[in-house]
DNA sequence: TTTTTACCCATTGTCGACAATCCTATTAAT
DNA sequence: ATTAATAGGATTGTCGACAATGGGTAAAAA
């Protein structure tokens, strides 16, 4: 479920009085607008309801959202920071395009960031870690004996992120967490790679194997393939979406 | 110099036409306020001005530069993206604590990072690349034998920099330059190891002529050999800088 | 027709004021 | 004396209006 708020405070648990002053109550989120919003157009963009490329006009969206300018800003300049828009001076805001070469670029990182990760991982975890991955793995594995792919997504990137928190390096978690993971779920879900849930499973399985036994050049390794497996199944649909994007355009031209 | 602005549109030409329609012309300025005063509290932050840990209030802070809060808040949260600022909601912005732990973390991701960049670059720079970063080795060699420390520093900074370029990785240029590179130069200004002068350059010239003949598994180990130098050097200060900080506040306690 | 130029409008950047929240100091209670 | 509760002040979050810039359109020149 990739926690979406900003490190500190791990485990608070206040009241949040909710006494909602606008718009809709029945929210369970409190903290600030712009957090909230955040959230929503997150999804949006991973969904592509707001396209790959498109503008976005801060007026548009605030009323969208029934607030202000201010919270909107905000909250794109953190998509910004999240790599799902690109803003320039005086010009305004954009959604992220996806291109190979950034896919590409994109994946190289990461594949080395959790690689990384994993052979931190493997010599700090802790059995308490261990057994929460265990059981995601399980859950997974019980999932996909019914065939439920959207959990599968969900439990995939839960399992990234529990080996990434695992690692204990907070600049690390940092920067895929908050910097890389958001972009790459995009490219995930638009080229809807849903998607190799067999092999993706047992990969799984063996890089935990791995960590438990300490052996974290081999878990950084089994992970490092077991992204590059998925860049290449995400490679492959997007430059048949793409190739579908540029033939509807001929066309629309023609016409 | 570590080029500031935000990476797209890396090589254009396009002539801005220069018609300023009011004000003063001749201004270097332009872009944004939020921009301007960033640069400026980011040095104010990498040189200790702004202390490590200290609060930061918005209104004091506007006030200074002689704008209003808006654009003050823009550039902390973008601070906080370079991760020399923590901010909470509703309670405010900090500057960063300087941790041996946070050093660590930092370096070990660094580490990897550049030595990715190397590889990279190994196998992508081309010769105009390469001829400007041995002019650059050849400029810091010969301010190494004047002892200039103040280019020594800016020099090393832009060596890394141009390999990290000639990675030609954008996600990897931005983590590392929009990310960690100038809490990087905080921890190394005011542990001001100033410095381990020589080896440091023999060692470029050691990772330059790796990358010149495509060495790139060559020439990441010795980047990596390189970083964690400057890591033990950096640690080093920061613990003796902590202890007499400590030293200092005890005293004060007890008088 | 194509290119250049000038203007207007849409959109972003900035400001000051108000609302909501947190921190602190003072007071009250045990 | 120590802790809990409360009120006040200080600080952050949000809003609406205004200023400044860029893009697009239409007229003018080639």
């Amino acid at each position: 479920m990739l926690k979406q708020d900003t490190t500190f405070v791990s485990d608070d648990t206040q009241v949040p009085h909710l006494h909602k002053v606008k718009s809709t109550s029945a929210d369970k989120t409190s903290t600030t607008l712009a957090d909230q919003i955040l959230v929503q157009i997150q999804t949006s963009i991973i969904k592509g309801e707001l396209p790959a490329g498109s503008k976005i006009n801060e007026q548009a969206l605030a009323e969208k959202y029934g607030i202000s300018r201010g919270p909107t800003r905000e909250a794109l300049q953190t998509l910004e920071r999240q790599r799902l828009v690109v803003r320039a001076p005086h010009v305004g805001a954009r959604v992220a395009q996806l291109t190979v070469s950034e896919l590409n670029d994109l994946y190289q990182l990461r594949s080395v960031l959790e690689g990384m990760a994993c052979e931190l991982a493997a010599s700090r975890i802790t059995p308490e870690q261990l057994a929460k991955l265990e059981d995601l793995l399980a859950t997974q594995e019980a999932a996909l004996a019914k065939g439920d792919t959207y959990f599968q997504e969900e439990g995939d990137v839960d399992f990234h992120y529990q080996i990434i928190q695992a690692s204990g390096n907070k600049h690390l978690q940092e920067t895929l967490v908050g910097g890389l993971y958001h972009l790459l779920r995009m490219y995930r879900y638009q080229c809807t790679n849903k998607n190799r849930p067999v092999k993706a499973i047992a990969e799984h399985r063996r890089i935990v194997e791995a960590i438990a036994q300490r052996d974290g050049e081999l878990a950084s390794l089994l992970m490092r393939r077991h992204i590059e497996q998925g860049r290449k199944n995400t490679e492959l649909r997007l430059i048949e979406l793409q190739a579908n994007a540029a033939a509807k355009e001929t066309l629309a031209n023609i016409s």
